[in-house]
DNA sequence: CGTTAACCGAGACGGTACGTCTGGTCTTGAA
DNA sequence: TTCAAGACCAGACGTACCGTCTCGGTTAACG
């Protein structure tokens, strides 16, 4: 099952065990009467947002811009996303969580790194990874976009799985979310600062984030 | 020589030995003839932008909004900046640089504490700070923007003089431009990512800086 | 016979001796098999074009706001009417009819009197007479709108009947066309042309109309 | 002297003796500073009115088409016009004017009837009259429209001036206003209630109205 | 002590995105 | 087949800001 469900202004994501709820959802949604929502138009707009992303860059991506390229009408875009930071959001968060998400590894040093090298190789060099820090940039002063962010926390949750895997939550001195942010934090500063990415050593990043475990373990 | 320049003509900071340079500067740019350059013009167009930040929110910082609210014409604002980030980034950086700014102390946690707490209280609740991450934010899709962010880095410069006199950099077993991202990076990632600065504990960061140098230095 | 066609199917007056003929035309039109025309649908529709030129005035006036006041379907209308001066013309077609027929008076002055007065009120102060002007204006620049209007002479009608009964088709010296618009005409220019109804004098207009006929027959 | 004046949204029409206070105006209006309003533009917007009018119809000209088939901005349409019928207005008034100005006959009957043959001509085939009948439609709902056509009564002042020419002012036994009405009014009514100009008599129409004021004069 | 060139305010200009609105059409499921 | 519901494309609405361009008027160093 690969479909994906929505509801009205707000961002469902891909989960397998949901079928059943599309169900209810698709029933109760369209409550009787009404042309159903093109499902067509809806993947347009989607395409098309990461199309004009990569090609003409974040400054074309416009409603009107979408809407053209899209070849459907403005007033489509508006009834189901409020701001284009919606769907630069839907539109790139299935490819984030598919590029943030790493194969466990047998060595939690080995494991660790190779998050962090998806970690970069996404804010640094992937297109989701652009529309992420896009995001992330309009969100210092758009509250709206702020809290739509907040809604699905990409990096937070991606880091939380591999930190559990390698480390085991009882293993924690400390909890889960400042764990997080000591091993995303580094690399998150270097890159949205605009640093060079090439100059980053994922390995040296997750042998510090364990020393700081040990460290605190041994207070 | 603590100038910089950044903008088409000159940013000048407001130091009392930099009088002669601004002479120096005044004649070189001014060629012969011609009425010089307003100050009281380019001060009311800096407070208005910061006024406008506060009062009104990013979205009202506008080329527009800010000629109106000096009292100046559109013509004068375009003439000395070429995008709104200049201004922002002007009228903040002496604030910015005062705020992270931290006079020593005996310990070097002590130092380092101190530091985060200025930059905890720089990046969540101060207005300079607000702009700064606004300026981040742009830079993220505008290359302009980052470019004139990476002339002058502001918490890199204010980190590196810390860890120096805290460290000293002959005792760092890694560059300083990678100690300054361990440093500032779990809190920059905490803020810009919209979580709650008041969960920091700038004691517990500044510790885990150290254990991570004292562990590298072990190996 | 007293129907008349002129939208799409049919409009029905409501006259008592008309069931029979309603019977057949929905027999005709129905076909076999399929749901009847709601007629309730209809009246809804019709009332709430009334309502909203009364009420909000003409721009309100719109095939959207037509079927949300009437708690219709968008398509409904459409299916039943083409324009909206359709519908609006069938909604006041009945009323200014009853509106301009006058009793007849035993004077043939008082007649004619009797009857610009109720021209007057028609024009200037009536509802009927406001979606009348509308469309007299809609006309000047909708051929569909003209050929409308032209399909049932209102104003045009309503004199003749005067005329005939207060001086006879055979005492006319000039063709009953232009006798009508010489009564008609500078009432009309007066409120068309925006000018204070109240300054007009029925009886001295109508004396006038009367001279004009003395006049061309004395040639 | 060919040139006209204008003010912000107010139409001044062309006025031998208005040349002082062109200067006046000018000087005032302009108040110090500011880009002088571009002849051009204004000239190129009427002109894209009447084009527009006479080619695609009346459902054609948009504030946008105008604004395109000028070559101007649409801000710069908005400026200066509020609706699309104060172009239209001012577009065509001065020929509406030119039109309706007969020069004097002999013959108070001639005057009369050449006056009229000019109104009919004007009503039923003048690209100015068309955009004059639209303006009275579009005033029978919309009270700015009203207002505006109602600031310069062009059918009243054209009759005014012939009425006193023809007759005298002294020798009319009713006001003006109500002569212009006998003497318009059939005319008026027979055009814009569809009716087929050539079916019109002038020279006839004349007559009736010189016997009404007859009539009039031997009560 | 007048020239003169760059400054300043005001504001009109062409462009273009914004978000909303209506016009018509189409597609559902129920009656 | 009609109905209510409502999504669809198309495109005009009026507003806002962009960056550029005239204007008339000011001002201080130069000659």
């Amino acid at each position: 099952m690969v479909e994906e469900t929505w509801t009205r202004y707000t961002v469902s994501m891909y989960c397998e065990d949901m079928e059943m709820d599309m169900h209810m959802d698709k029933d109760r949604e369209h409550g009787r009467g009404g042309r159903p929502r093109s499902e067509q138009a809806r993947t347009a707009i989607l395409h098309a947002v990461d199309d004009l992303l990569l090609e003409m860059g974040y400054a074309a991506v416009t409603m009107k811009g979408i809407a053209q390229r899209a070849g459907v009408s403005r007033q489509t875009v508006y009834r189901w996303w409020s701001h284009k930071a919606e769907i630069l959001f839907e539109a790139s968060v299935i490819d984030a969580q598919q590029e943030l998400a790493v194969s466990p590894a047998a060595d939690p040093l080995d494991d660790l790194t190779a998050y962090l090298e998806a970690l970069i190789r996404f804010l640094a060099h992937s297109p989701a990874g652009a529309a992420y820090r896009a995001l992330v940039g309009e969100a210092q002063h758009d509250a709206a976009v702020a809290k739509l962010l907040s809604s699905k926390d990409l990096l937070g949750d991606s880091a939380r799985v591999v930190i559990e895997r390698a480390i085991g939550e009882g293993n924690l001195p400390i909890p889960l979310d400042q764990a997080t942010a000591l091993l995303i934090g580094p690399t998150f500063f270097w890159i949205l600062s605009g640093r060079n990415a090439d100059h980053l050593v994922p390995r040296e990043l997750a042998k510090d984030f364990i020393h700081d475990l040990q460290a605190r373990l041994s207070h």
